[in-house]
DNA sequence: CTTAGGGTGCAACTCGATTGCAAAGTTTAC
DNA sequence: GTAAACTTTGCAATCGAGTTGCACCCTAAG
């Protein structure tokens, strides 16, 4: 299993206190999380050093963002091997009720037939609706 | 062809003018427009009123919204017979180029198979690229 | 040790979205 | 027709996520 220093090496991001804290958070999430979830969760607070640390993470492809129609911002790992190109795309899964989002890597998204001359460059696939949880 | 009038009507919204020159405006757009845009497009600009009155058309579905991860909310008129459920969803293709939003109707939506006991709602799919006109 | 350069902390700012409130317009009850 | 009740509108102010400027710090190279 990769440590979270290991990770960084691999996609090239020097290792600091903070992006061993904020990595280590984040592998431990099981839904994506906002900037502000990250700084609640973390006694050590300060917004733009966390922010800056996660825009570094995603130029390196350690993280890919989601746009959930939350209105903020989401992050997640990224899968082993990911690219975050195209194919590597997954769904998401936001729930209005209880504000979560979920990564679905089980769930194949399909070939979208584009018109003519438009050219994919990535895609932003977010569900809504209730959870598992919440659809009581 | 269904008036302005008539889809105010129909959707049960009372028509006042503001209301009918933001949807007459609307109407004509064949790109879905944020806020700044109909700000911008019409010389008559209270970002307020627009706003509500954006609202009041997507409580009454009038129009959708759209979160295409440019920052701002677009706005696209509902096709006829819209209930903005997830089977009248439609993907949405965002340029990054001209910074441009389209509603793409004719590319189907596959079914979601979602983890047990998860329920859709609605959904917010977005590929982004270039579209036909700046991918050259 | 000294310097250069990236990383960090703090504070300030940007900008889209949203709200409070009073004025204007509309509808309803009498 | 008129007054009361409600809705819509315009303006100004606020909110909050995201972002930036800048000075300080820490590390690695010379």
């Amino acid at each position: 299993m990769q440590t979270v220093d290991d990770i960084l090496k691999i996609k090239k991001v020097k290792s600091t206190a903070i992006r061993t804290v904020v990595l280590t958070h984040l592998l431990k999430q099981e839904k994506a999380q906002s900037l502000k979830d990250i700084e609640n969760a973390l006694i050590y607070t300060d917004r733009s050093s966390i922010f800056r640390t996660l825009k570094t993470f995603e130029e390196n492809k350690v993280i890919h963002s989601i746009e959930d129609g939350s209105g903020m911002t989401k992050y997640a790992v990224c899968a082993e091997g990911c690219n975050c190109a195209p194919e590597d795309l997954h769904y998401h899964f936001y729930c209005t009720s209880c504000d979560k989002t979920f990564c679905l890597f089980d769930v194949p998204i399909p070939k979208i037939q584009l018109p003519e001359n438009f050219k994919l460059q990535q895609a932003n696939m977010v569900a809504k609706g209730l959870c598992g949880h919440c659809n009581k």
